[in-house]
DNA sequence: GAACTATAAGTCGATCAGCGACATGTAGTC
DNA sequence: GACTACATGTCGCTGATCGACTTATAGTTC
C-alpha cells in the first residue's frame, strides 16, 4: 500500500476516530500543518479506493442540524497500512536528511 | 516543490557528487531500501522536469569504456529543495506515528 | 560464434491520483 | 436577498509514474 500526501493525511484524521467527509478535508489541513488542501474531487475519489482495499468502512447517511453527514471509519488494516507508510515517510526523510548534513561542509555546491 | 517518492529519491542520489542515469536508478534503489524502482521512463521525464526548474544541470555526453554517458548534477536549489521535501517527509511520518502511539491503548480498534 | 546478461541512452502510450469547477441543498448572518 | 459556512457528491483535465519498446556496446557462457 502505498499513499500520496492527501490520501495520507486524509486516512490520517480517522486514526482517532471516524469523521465526515468536510470534517476530513479541515482535520487533513491542520495534520499537515496546511499543507494539504483536499478538494472534494480527491476527497470522495480517494474514500471509494479506501474503502475497496478494506482500509475504511462507510457509515450510513445521517442527520445531523439539518445536514446529511455520513461518517468514515479507519478499519486496522487502515491502521496498519497507516503506521507502515507512516514509517516509510521518516525513513525517507532521516536518510536524506542525513545525508545532506554530511555533505554540507564537505562539498557546499 | 513538491516530491512524488521516485522523483524524491532520484535527487536524493545526486547529493553526494553528479551520476549518469543508469547509476540514479540503482542507487535509488539502494537509498531508498529497495522500495523504489525507477523505470527509464520516469527517470528521464523527471529529470528534464528538474533541469527546466534549475534544480538538476545536465553535463555532456561522453564515452566511459565504450559506453556513452551523461552526468546530472544537483543545483543549490536542488539541494533546498530536497532539504524542505526531507524535513516535510520526516514531520509528516513523525505527526502521524505520534498520533497512532496515542491512540494505540485507548482504542485498539 | 550465438546467446545471454549487464551497462548505458532514450521514447511512447496507458494508467491513475489529484485538482478545480460545477451541481445541489440547508443553516445562519448581514 | 445576498453571502458565508456546512455538507454531499460528480466530472473532465493534467501530470507523474510505469511498463514495454528501441538502440548500442562489453563481457561471459555454452
Amino acid at each position: 500500500m502505498e499513499f500520496r500526501r492527501p490520501s495520507y493525511f486524509a486516512l490520517a484524521t480517522l486514526i482517532d476516530g471516524p469523521l465526515h467527509g468536510y470534517a476530513i478535508v479541515q482535520r487533513a489541513a491542520e495534520l499537515s500543518d496546511g499543507d494539504v488542501h483536499l478538494s472534494t474531487g480527491t476527497l470522495y475519489a480517494l474514500l471509494e479506493r479506501a474503502i475497496s482495499e478494506g482500509l475504511v468502512v462507510a457509515g450510513e447517511i445521517y442527520l445531523e442540524g439539518g445536514r446529511q453527514r455520513r461518517d468514515y471509519r479507519l478499519t486496522d488494516n487502515g491502521r496498519s497500512a497507516l503506521q507502515a507508510e507512516a514509517d516509510r515517510l521518516s525513513s525517507a526523510g532521516r536518510t536524506v536528511a542525513r545525508r545532506l548534513r554530511a555533505t554540507a561542509r564537505v562539498a557546499p555546491r
